[in-house]
DNA sequence: TAGGCCATCTGGTCCT
DNA sequence: AGGACCAGATGGCCTA
């Protein structure tokens, strides 16, 4: 048994189906259809033209609903196919331009969502731009991975902090994160010029149990890690921390970016965690930032991680990728 | 060249 | 009726 496409078959099946009328340029950037140019690709233009433009269809269009199209008509089963007169095909018409519009509109919407939710992951990459799919992975990994940081004292220099992050990611993906979250002293290697020297990232606690950075990592296509993006902290530079309770940094006061989705409930965050900034062995943090508390009672945290904790999360299997060892592969 | 990713069009369904 | 949302189909681009 054949299976058809299913556009092709509807081309077939549906002999009056009003597509073959259409002749205008629905979707061309200089149409009514308001397509962003920047955004608009070429090469559908020659797509629509195809579908829309053929000869075919302006012969259909003269000739009226005659001869095998009845023929077939009566034959398929189904409530009868209302004849598409002149008039109703320029509303069809008109109502598919609005509604593709609106679609691609509605898209574009999804994209820059995307795009809002790559520019807050621990890491990003301007030649590797994570695809949508792996942006939601390692985002809905991020959070449990700052949760487990939060809740369990996990340090999110840790091993178990990589891996709850990498979990389900591509092993591209993996990589990226992986070199983006160059720990330890050789950290330098992934860093921009001027964070390469200066500033001495905190001692890895695991050195010698894993590394995740590699003497023969390139620099990028590796991106960068943002540690002002832990728990939106870049939002929060520039206050004044000392005298507020932890949950107050999550009420998106001063200096939170813009949010248009639906409100989320407040994190709640263990007073313990956050004080007043204590001299630890592992402070200041790699990047030359001002640390704010919360960051500082993470880095706190960091003798009390446990490298075979399981957290919660980790039932998470991904139907399609097994969970698996992270082994980043270094390219040459 | 195959496969992954993406943008777009399209028709169906549900909701207001 | 019209809009939002969704999933299938399609073709372009890019990379291994």
């Amino acid at each position: 048994m054949m299976i058809k496409p299913y556009a092709r078959q509807a081309e077939e099946e549906e002999v009056a189906s009003p597509l073959q009328w259409m002749d205008g340029d629905m979707s061309s950037p200089e149409g009514d259809d308001s397509v962003s140019l920047h955004r608009y690709k070429p090469g559908r233009v020659s797509q629509q033209a195809r579908e829309l433009g053929s000869e075919d269809a302006e012969e259909d269009e003269e000739d009226g609903e005659e001869g095998q199209e009845d023929e077939n008509e009566s034959k398929r089963r189904g409530p009868k196919k209302k004849r598409m007169t002149k008039a109703r095909l320029e509303r069809f018409r008109a109502r598919r331009v609005k509604a593709n519009a609106r679609e691609r509109s509605r898209m574009h919407g999804l994209n820059d969502a995307l795009e809002n939710l790559r520019s807050i992951m621990p890491c990003h990459s301007k030649t590797q731009k994570l695809s949508k799919i792996e942006t939601l992975r390692l985002a809905r990994n991020y959070i449990c991975a700052l949760s487990e940081a939060l809740e369990g004292g996990l340090s999110t220099e840790s091993r178990a902090f990589m891996e709850t992050l990498c979990k389900g990611l591509s092993q591209p993906t993996t990589n990226l994160v992986a070199g983006c979250l160059q720990l330890g002293p050789a950290a330098g290697a992934g860093m921009r010029p001027d964070e390469r020297h200066g500033i001495r990232p905190p001692p890895n606690p695991l050195s010698g149990v894993v590394s995740y950075t590699s003497p023969g990592l390139p620099s990028p296509p590796y991106g960068t890690f943002d540690s002002t993006h832990m728990l939106h902290l870049r939002a929060m530079k520039g206050r004044q921390y000392e005298n507020h309770s932890p949950h107050e940094y999550n009420t998106g006061g001063v200096g939170t970016p813009p949010y248009d989705g639906p409100p989320t409930p407040p994190l709640s965050i263990s007073s313990n965690l956050v004080t007043k900034q204590e001299t630890s062995p592992h402070y200041p943090p790699p990047h030359h930032y001002s640390p704010s508390p919360v960051d500082q009672a993470l880095y706190q945290t960091q003798n009390s991680y446990d490298v075979h904790s399981e957290g919660p999360y980790d039932s998470y299997h991904p139907p399609h990728m097994p969970p698996r060892q992270i082994t980043p592969v270094y390219r040459d």
